[in-house]
DNA sequence: TGTACATCAGTGAACGCGCGTTCACTGATGTAC
DNA sequence: TGTACATCAGTGAACGCGCGTTCACTGATGTAC
């Protein structure tokens, strides 16, 4: 990188990586453009030189955010693309453990704390393309025969909200403890997810 | 109530439904005490004398949210009762609805703002109520015959987290435009849920 | 290679803002006699 | 019924805080000659 030497260096970047680190150390509410300064070691009005503003720095951060579950996401289904059943719950929980370990940053991606997306076509571009990666995943398994032939995109819009959710209803704590106690998380959500392979409907 | 004709009246219930109309308003970023006490014609100090800090009267305006959520389910639920499949979508849709009509309302309640939740019972029991309330109509579809004799408390976790996800999602722009345009969010929602009752699995 | 200049990332003081919370108070209401 | 007092809901000034944003500046780096 050229400005490598440049002053800090990566500034941008840094402010970035600044952010995602608050989200996941303080959430939200710890999250500004000051502090994201004060943690990248520079004054509070350096990041004015690479954001036009907070929503710039917090459009940046959901892109970055989205990119690493993106990326997290596609890893394991190419991993596990020869079993497409185990490819399903792998990627499900892929998406449930970023949404554990990285709580603040799901939260934000998922927060329209972006108030105009269409400023922001980086955002909506790595938004469409995990999308994307939900609907292959879902033929792989209709390829397979354990999934109808319906529409994948409606198929993967309802599984996609299955598990988006649970695991949202989870962090806020609204899955009642008589259910939890009795199962890890991981072992609940395959529970959960299977109500949508096998025939639940008794007729 | 005694105190009806007391100073203001009934300032607790006033600031919580300042509250809930400042949500409706403006959302989660508008809300504050001093903007309650506004609101509700009073000075920036005087919710003291009702609510210990801002959580109290988060956890007021929470508790409140969510009783309501619950008198409008139950009610469609018995209103519906002798049509299982049908009792089934309009409890879904009528969740739905009230995160489409009080959105605000809707992510305060689902958003953790509340930090001990144990310091607030009644929240925590409106919580239970409402999910035995979900158990209830998967239990009122099994009866019925069109839903699988698994465990209802189970399948009730996969069905709310349907739901949920699927709304909230739609509230944060998540679902893609390409599926959106080509029909209503009701009947997307009932699209989905669908998939639910159908037996999907190929096998 | 050395000097003069342009560029521009980062600084620090300053602004106005809304916030949660405290506290001494006021004044309307309820109660005891 | 009337007076004296206690209660307590609501007031308004004050506090310290962190925030987003602006702006004149500084000083390190890159570039032209």
């Amino acid at each position: 990188m050229a400005k490598e030497n440049y002053h800090h260096g990566d500034l941008k970047n840094a402010l970035i990586d600044a952010g995602i680190d608050i989200l996941k150390q303080e959430g939200l509410h710890g999250l500004s453009l000051r502090s994201a300064a004060q943690k990248a070691g520079v004054s509070h009005s350096a990041p004015y030189a690479h954001f036009e503003d907070k929503q710039a720095l917090i459009a940046a951060i959901s892109t970055k955010g989205l990119t690493q579950l993106f990326d997290k996401l596609s890893q394991i289904a190419l991993q596990y693309e020869e079993q497409p059943r185990k490819q399903f719950y792998e990627v499900a929980w892929a998406y449930t453990e970023f949404a554990l370990k990285q709580t603040g940053l799901f939260k934000v991606i998922f927060s329209s704390a972006i108030k105009r997306e269409h400023d922001y076509p980086d955002f909506v571009e790595i938004s469409h393309r995990n999308f994307e990666l939900i609907v292959d995943v879902v033929k792989n398994s209709q390829k397979a025969g354990f999934l109808c032939q319906r529409d994948p995109r409606l198929l993967a819009v309802g599984i996609w909200s299955m598990v988006h959710g649970f695991i949202s209803l989870f962090l806020e704590k609204q899955i009642p403890s008589s259910i939890l106690k009795k199962q890890e998380i991981r072992g609940l959500l395959k529970k959960v997810v299977d109500q949508i392979f096998d025939p639940i409907a008794g007729n």
